[in-house]
RNA sequence: GGGGGAUUAGCUCAGUUGGCUAGAGCGUUAGACUGGCAGUCUAAAGGUCAGGGGUUCGACUCCCCUAUUCUCCA
């Protein structure tokens, strides 16, 4: 069977068991603080589980992709080098939603693995859970009676709370798991130690594939359990270790999942897989991380330096790192490997076809970046193993002291026989260079040196101590002043101002600064979301009037911050929004869904909307397109979004619609983004702007006023970024630029044609500069000829010693064009500025070799005269001093250095 | 969000306890050589040293702030 087959069995059988097969949610996941990437195939129904929302359907089914390589489940370090982990994986599940429970789930699990996919009932074990007097648990019977009706009692094993109790968190839902293993040995090695002595214990042929978990308590705050009224079923399955059973495999990779991509990874680096231990781990790490980036780029996630970005750019470097490493790739090589990935997974998960050249532009730019940091980091590494060279003569007397002590050469030896890395300098280069600790260390071993790892590891604990000594957030447990209030319900696309009561509160710390989170039974406050920024406003509670700063989402909550408490929370308040806020955050968000439009029909409909950020100042809006934009395709999305600005279209709102009628409008809807069967569509004009959103708008375009583009450019790979603004900022910004021009042409006088006469401005500016060089020649050659006639001649040194009125620079020029046409010169020149005096010696170079005469020395002496201090080189050296009236001693001191 | 680094000519980068009239390579322009092209040689233009403030006789260099960007951690 091959994985293709080996997925729909799957989801044709529980379809006959009347289940409702819906589609994966997003790898990425928005709008949880706790989650960055979905990691269990249970994600998507959280809200359920938490009893936040009913489910539409009692019993469902999915393949869900997974991404862990963060928190909780951290293998990242691992994937590769074992046969079994995966960053990113596809999880089948079946759930019950208070429907059916153990018997079913058992039953239906066995059915499936023996009686459809054939599996050797004889390989075959199950865990149960045996109960923990601490919580007060008792053995879950039921399961194991239920098992007993499939398998015979001695493989069914019992294990403890930490294998086969499942909870979500600290608290909420939670119950006993039973888990299926699978026994993959040869007869022989089975022969040898029975399959029930390796279940859970680490071996990679005997592994847990099917995990079915019985919710059925809740946990509370206090750590207390409590019973259910609705028991749930939630299952996760392993699609890549189900692939590695049914195909008879000793190894996830060895399947028909990975084996086309490790192929032609192995064609490409010219090494056979199976050849060595190092070069198969990292063919292995290349076809497990190229498909959880492409995946993830494909869910919308480009690789950043922050966040979920990051995790994404962390797994690509990995596999450079270890392409580069081990297969000697030096130029950007992953993305060459998308068509055959595509090959795979493009008919079960069509986003990555229709993403195909963004996911490969984006992949091959990230790729040649980190090649580049790589270089860098090989530079720093060759000039510290490098030892300095000996140190040219300086002209002091240290350089020959240290010649002669044995110490010094000493200690150049201990560098050489050392040999060692110093951490600190390995962790530099990790840290501010992002140079990985093991190509540090691989380079280090080619030489023949050794890293100071333990220096290393210091460093960066003590970098990880101080981000979390910040990263510290203090949250207290809510306090609920109405039971069972349900969720929120938001009204604020219809007012903005609400009678309602809080319902639940918390206090937030975090870096001394003290914040309170409201939850309000009906809110006209809009939660940060879909790149709309959260609501502002005021929370009045009798006579206080409190300030709300912002509005966020946890999952679906809608929460308030602020920074007080009202003196009797329990009693009924007023939420009112900021109402101008309001109205800025909507013109421009109405404008952006107005350029997203204009961006289709202006440059074609391979734009798709990358991200979005919507405040009261300004809309930014990221998309695919693949060349800058010019200013003629800029102006004429402008002149598009100004039309339709115009022609004053009137918002068509419908809350509530099937999603596919949604789409058989032509909504645009965004990869990445979870949509439920009922969504909301905006609409400006069912033949212009059509869009799934849940933000704030306004009622018609007229409203906006105007749009004008700020700025435009490119943030990665084929991704473009446009800044814009709308309504009142655009008018501001329309003023200034007036204004500007209006100063422009006061300054010229008002000229008929402005454009004219800044051009004779400029032509006027060439003529006069040559004019003024010309000019300046002949007055230093006069110069020079006039200090010339002043030279005296002393002991064959040309002595020359002048007051000038002229600002530092000049003086700087004169001595060095003085210098340079009169021989022997000796120079002083002073000047007065401010009440302060400033003094300026040079030296013919001849003069400083032949009669050992020293600028820095001799001004420093001259100084004396003017109470100030000063220094430079041998030739040349500059001194100042709050006494100009000493200046002519000064000068009259400067002769002793020549009259000996 | 926190730490570290970077920002110098159109591009890629040097600039070593603060003092050399800020340099190199590529590119650009002009001239010469060549029958033409490719090219070679010579010369020139091109810099608010990211921006602002401070310390100093003197700041590309040291300190502080801001912006942009890279990188590590959370």
């Amino acid at each position: 069977m091959n994985n293709t087959d080996i997925r729909q069995a799957f989801l044709n059988f529980f379809q006959s068991k009347e289940h409702a097969i819906v589609p994966s949610a997003p790898m990425v996941v928005k709008n949880d603080p706790t989650l960055m990437f979905t990691n269990a195939g249970m994600n998507q129904f959280k809200d359920i589980f938490l009893g936040n929302q009913e489910g539409k359907f009692k019993r469902v089914a999915d393949t869900q992709k997974c991404l862990r390589v963060s928190g909780k489940h951290n293998d990242l370090e691992e994937v590769g080098h074992d046969t079994y982990h995966h960053t990113m994986f596809e999880m089948l599940g079946n759930w019950s939603f208070g429907d059916y429970f153990k018997k079913e789930a058992i039953a239906w699990g066995w059915e499936l693995l023996t009686g459809v996919l054939k599996i050797d009932k004889n390989c075959l074990y199950v865990t149960v859970f045996e109960g923990d007097d601490k919580e007060g648990l008792a053995r879950d019977n039921e399961a194991i009676e239920f098992w007993k009706q499939h398998l015979p009692e001695e493989r069914i094993l019992l294990g403890s709370k930490k294998d086969n109790f499942w909870e979500m968190g600290d608290t909420g839902p939670c119950g006993p798991c039973s888990e299926i293993h699978a026994d993959i040995r040869s007869e022989a090695e089975k022969a040898k130690i029975p399959g029930r002595d390796l279940v859970n214990k680490g071996d990679p042929h005997v592994i847990e594939i099917w995990n079915l978990v019985f919710i059925q308590y809740n946990r509370m705050a206090g750590g207390q359990l409590v019973e259910l009224p609705a028991k749930h079923v939630d299952t996760g399955m392993g699609f890549e270790r189900l692939c590695m059973v049914l195909q008879g495999k000793k190894s996830n990779y060895d399947t028909d999942v990975f084996q086309p991509i490790i192929h032609v990874i192995a064609q490409k680096a010219g090494i056979k897989y199976g050849d060595e231990p190092t070069t198969d781990i990292a063919m292995r790490v290349i076809a497990d991380h190229l498909r959880a980036i492409a995946f993830a780029i494909a869910d919308g996630q480009l690789p950043s330096n922050v966040k979920a970005g990051y995790v994404i750019r962390r797994i690509l470097r990995r596999a450079v790192r270890y392409g580069y490493a081990f297969l000697g790739f030096r130029e950007p090589f992953i993305h060459d490997l998308i068509p055959v990935l595509i090959a795979q997974m493009g008919q079960v998960f069509p986003e990555l076809v229709a993403q195909k050249d963004l996911i490969t532009n984006v992949i091959r730019e990230e790729e040649a970046a980190f090649l580049r940091t790589l270089s860098t980091g090989i530079q720093r590494f060759n000039a510290y193993i490098t030892p300095p060279q000996p140190l040219p003569k300086k002209g002091g007397a240290g350089v020959e002291i240290a010649e002669a002590t044995p110490t010094d050469t000493l200690s150049c030896v201990t560098r050489h026989v050392s040999q060692v890395i110093d951490g600190s300098f390995a962790f530099e280069l990790y840290d501010t260079y992002g140079f990985p600790i093991d190509l540090t260390e691989l380079m280090a071993r080619e030489i023949g040196w050794t890293v100071d790892m333990e220096g290393f590891t210091t460093g960066l604990a003590a970098q990880k101590n101080r981000s979390r000594q910040d990263a510290i957030v203090d949250t207290s447990d809510w306090v609920t002043l109405v039971e069972d209030a349900g969720m929120p319900e938001f009204v604020g696309y219809d007012l903005l101002q609400a009678d309602t009561w809080i319902t639940k509160y918390r206090k937030v710390v975090s870096k001394g600064e003290e914040l309170f989170h409201f939850v309000f039974a009906q809110t006209p406050f809009y939660a940060e979301s879909g790149g709309q920024v959260g609501d502002k406003g005021w929370l009045i509670s009798g006579d206080e009037k409190i300030e709300i700063i912002n509005t966020i989402k946890e999952n679906e909550l809608i929460i308030h911050l602020s920074r007080s408490l009202p003196s009797v929370p329990s009693q009924k308040i007023i939420a009112r929004v900021n109402r101008e806020i309001r109205t800025n955050v909507a013109n421009n968000h109405s404008a952006t869904h107005l350029m997203h439009a204009a961006l289709r029909k202006v440059l074609g409909t391979h734009v798709e909307q990358k991200g979005s950020l919507v405040d009261e100042n300004r809309l930014r809006f990221d998309f695919t397109h693949f060349a800058k934009l010019s200013k003629d395709e800029i102006a004429r999305v402008e002149t598009l979004v100004n039309e339709k600005i115009r022609e004053n279209i009137q918002l068509k709102e419908a809350r509530s619609l099937p999603i596919a009628q949604a789409k058989a409008l032509g909504a645009m809807a965004l990869f990445g983004e979870k949509y439920g069967d009922h969504v909301r569509v905006i609409t400006f004009d069912p033949g212009y702007s059509v869009e799934l959103c849940g933000g704030t708008h306004v009622p018609a375009t007229g409203q906006i006023g105007q749009f004008k583009i700020i700025s435009e450019g490119a943030i990665a790979a084929g991704i473009r970024r446009i800044e814009a603004i709308s309504g009142k900022k655009a008018d501001e910004y329309w003023h200034s630029r007036e204004s500007l021009l209006t100063e422009i042409s006061d300054l010229l006088k008002n000229p008929k044609d402005l454009l004219k006469g800044v051009n004779n401005l400029l032509n006027e500016n060439v003529d006069l500069k040559k004019q003024v060089a010309e000019l300046d020649k002949l007055k230093a050659r006069q110069l020079k000829e006039e200090f010339a006639a002043q030279v005296k001649h002393y002991n064959g040194i040309n002595f020359l010693t002048a007051k000038v009125d002229l600002d530092a620079e000049t003086v700087k020029n004169l001595a060095h064009e003085l210098n340079a046409s009169i021989p022997d010169l000796f120079l002083v020149l002073a000047t007065e500025t401010d009440g302060k005096a400033t003094l300026t010696v040079m030296l013919s170079e001849n003069l400083v070799k032949e009669r050992k005469l020293n600028a820095a020395d001799i001004i420093r002496e001259l100084a004396k005269e003017i109470q100030g201090g000063g220094g430079g080189q041998p030739h040349i050296a500059t001194a100042g001093g709050k006494n100009p009236a000493g200046i002519m001693a000064a000068l009259e001191k400067a002769k002793g250095f020549v009259i000996t």
